[in-house]
DNA sequence: TGGGGGTAAACGTCGGACCTATCGGCGAGG
DNA sequence: CCTCGCCGATAGGTCCGACGTTTACCCCCA
């Protein structure tokens, strides 16, 4: 094995066995590289390489430093790995957010405050009648966003945004294409607030499901 | 943003627009440097870093190739990500399982074929009535490894795989802890591979949730 | 035709030199 | 006494050049 993969294992080791904490500083490269028995220049890579997956957090003429380690940030690399995959496998990522989404809409009905539905009503209002498929698009991602938090599972929460990314292109272009997707969309998001306010986990989750799916068929129909 | 970030981003746009396709050699790295603009030095932390994530693989005394950038492959980076999450964690990505893992059994149980019941007849049948926690545990994996697959997602598929990692280790303890657990898994395996060989999919779905909840319950209970 | 050796190509590692962003102390000024 | 701004120490960012090591592949010989 590589120096750099064995500086990269040892980087990790010592996250997870908590010689490392979340928020601690590093040593700097060069203590570093002679503390793990390699160059600089090797070492540098293994740090790079650990960066990408926000697992460090390198800033410069500071220091590199262990991040939170919160479900949050580590899955957020996911989504660089997702904007890889081609348009074919774009269906199995809608799938799988299919899956999630009417699971976390349910759960979420269970555990959403006044204060949170009362937001959700204002997101949707502010969106006019006749909006720009761009706005509706960003607005129906942030509807989801908010709702999947409030599922109280942080990696729920981050798989969704993940798998929600790659589907947004083809929903703007639904929208741009498909006659009277944006009032459906507009109403059966109107539906799935009732259901939260309603604080009935199954209607949340088939409104859920049948606002996924409206999409998962559509896009299935034009591939 | 740094060289080395730009290299990473140009790389990226490269296999993301066609001009690298998967399974693609990529120039030397000297060339490739001057390409960027860049020196040997840094481009080698900007394909480090891709390399960790299954992006790029390097081979030594060959050269540097775009991976297949199939879901399976890609995904399989998540597991190195996964390795950092606390065991306080380990509780909501145990939920997330129990919501994929029913839909994914469901959808194996439209889409099985005669044979792939037979294998899995013949795995739980390897297993003796007495199984060592650490053999159950494996042949567990490998039992719900086998019907994901089955799904027809791979998406899901490397996703649950991912997801069942971390909670190896918890049902090893609670197999070896709560009497009566080993003897509880087999039968609900056997329950599964009914539902499926029945080709019932709501049938099969329950007893996946079933059998995912017992390991969390217990896990919340312990924790 | 098949096997073995050799060579060239490519990645792996290292050390050092120099640039640059950032932080924090210190002193001038209000 | 507090505040603002300068400045130096620190740590990461980049580059270069050299050499080691592995691998693929071609050529030669049996």
């Amino acid at each position: 094995m590589a120096v750099t993969d064995e500086a990269i294992e040892k980087i990790k080791a010592m996250i997870v066995s908590g010689a490392l904490h979340a928020g601690d500083r590093l040593p700097k490269e060069a203590d570093l590289a002679a503390e793990l028995g390699l160059s600089r220049s090797s070492l540098r890579e293994a740090v790079r390489a650990l960066s990408l997956v926000n697992i460090l957090d390198v800033r410069r003429g500071d220091g590199t430093y262990v991040t939170s380690l919160e479900p949050a940030v580590l899955l957020e690399a996911l989504s660089f790995i997702v904007d890889f995959h081609k348009d074919a496998t774009v269906l199995e990522f809608l799938q799988v957010r299919r899956i999630l989404e009417p699971a976390a809409t349910a759960m979420a009905a269970k555990r959403i405050t006044e204060e949170q539905i009362a937001g959700l009503g204002r997101l949707l209002d502010g969106l006019g009648k006749q909006p720009e498929v761009e706005d509706l698009v960003a607005n129906d991602l942030e509807f989801h966003r908010r709702i999947a938090a409030c599922s109280g599972n942080s990696v729920l929460c981050s798989l969704l945004e993940t798998l929600s990314a790659p589907t947004t292109r083809a929903r703007v272009w639904r929208g741009l294409t498909q006659e009277g997707a944006k009032e459906r969309t507009l109403d059966e998001h109107r539906a799935i607030l009732d259901a939260l306010a309603s604080r009935d986990p199954e209607v949340a989750r088939s409104w859920a499901t049948v606002h996924i799916a409206s999409v998962e068929q559509w896009l299935a129909s034009v591939l």
